[in-house]
DNA sequence: CCATTGCAACGTACCGGTCAGTAACATGAT
DNA sequence: ATCATGTTACTGACCGGTACGTTGCAATGG
């Protein structure tokens, strides 16, 4: 999926003049809004108006607001490897404490009063149609994100790894919707907790 | 001998009641339609064309567009309870066999191919914005749910209710949209026995 | 008996606005 | 001179929503 064209990964900090490049202002409004307020609720109208460009400059970038969309999502996707990183990196060796790691922090994101859950989780919700570019970026996420899980819980030595790493996938993606739905206080914020007595159900036995 | 009334549409609670046809036929594909593609992507004409009726006739058995979805969801929360009551009743006084049921029963309905997961859940991720019509229906159903289930999590005898209770909502929610993203071997085929075990590891506290 | 009336449900045709997307051309910097 | 950008204006389809005329039918009254 590289078209050697289009966008230059918006990551151009080199010195100098530092262009501003309307491609990335486009984007950076995108992900804004379409992580805040949903894809089908936001034009591209809106866009370019926020971002200080026109019309022809995002269709110069971009072919089309389906392939804008899944731009956004493939840098969501980027953050998103982030800081699932940055917890396995905190506890090396040891997967019950990342995944905890993880799951506490996400189980405190979801407490901010301004959380909309998971993007990717969102994208394909608004975007059941099979085949569509959105959707392909989600879908290859959370596939990935599946087979880690899966792959975590057997390094944790659990009889049944796959039907723990599936667990603890459904506990995630309840937290992202349960995040939204519910404000603060609601179920998401026990995510951990929660992941934490399944796992230890799965290793005794 | 005329007993010409079958006036129970059950659309409309107000005292003339008569509503015949049309907005029965409208809220029927209406249903259909919202749940498989989505509210955002569905518009009043198709629902009319396929309805076989017109516009103006669904306006006048509904105010807006927002408020046909909600009593779309409306009529699926009474559905919903339904399953859940039917599962609670075949196993009267274990509350534990009640989940195991509904959970076994949900993972069936999460492997057929056309399955888009929750109605409510998929309303409020459409629309993030506080007071709609829809999402408020939703908030609402979801919310009993989580009352239900704390409820039943105390009566299993669980040191940490609470906790329990809002674990279950988060493997029944990681379901709803796993069910959706992954098609047929997707994770939550696993749900009840994840369940299931989560119950176990919070009985032994 | 039939004609008139009233009324509710229906359809035709249309509204202004917004949607995604494009053509043609101007500007400004390197 | 090239290249990215901005400007303006436009398309055709579709959006939710409505003004207004038409139909069917039941009740009334002479």
């Amino acid at each position: 999926m590289s078209s050697d064209n289009k966008i230059e990964t918006s990551v151009n900090e080199t010195p100098s003049a530092s262009t501003p490049k309307a491609a990335d202002k486009i984007l950076d409004v995108a992900r804004d809004l379409f992580y805040r307020e949903g894809i089908r609720a936001i034009g591209v109208d809106e866009i370019v108006r926020r971002a200080g460009v026109t019309k022809p400059s995002l269709y110069r970038s971009f072919p089309s607001k389906d392939e804008l969309a899944a731009s956004y999502l493939r840098k969501y996707d980027l953050e998103f490897w982030e800081r699932f990183e940055e917890a396995v990196d905190a506890h090396p060796g040891n997967p019950r404490a990342q995944i905890v790691a993880f799951l506490t922090r996400v189980g405190k994101r979801t407490q901010k009063p301004d959380y909309r859950g998971c993007g990717m989780t969102n994208a394909a919700v608004e975007y059941p149609e099979h085949g569509h570019p959105a959707r392909i970026v989600s879908e290859n996420n959370k596939q990935e994100l599946r087979r880690r899980l899966r792959a975590m819980a057997a390094a944790m030595g659990a009889s049944d790894s796959d039907t723990l790493g599936d667990g603890l996938l459904l506990l995630i993606e309840g937290a992202y919707i349960s995040g939204q739905l519910f404000g603060l206080g609601g179920p998401a914020a026990s995510v951990a907790r929660n992941a934490d007595l399944l796992i230890e159900a799965s290793l005794k036995k």
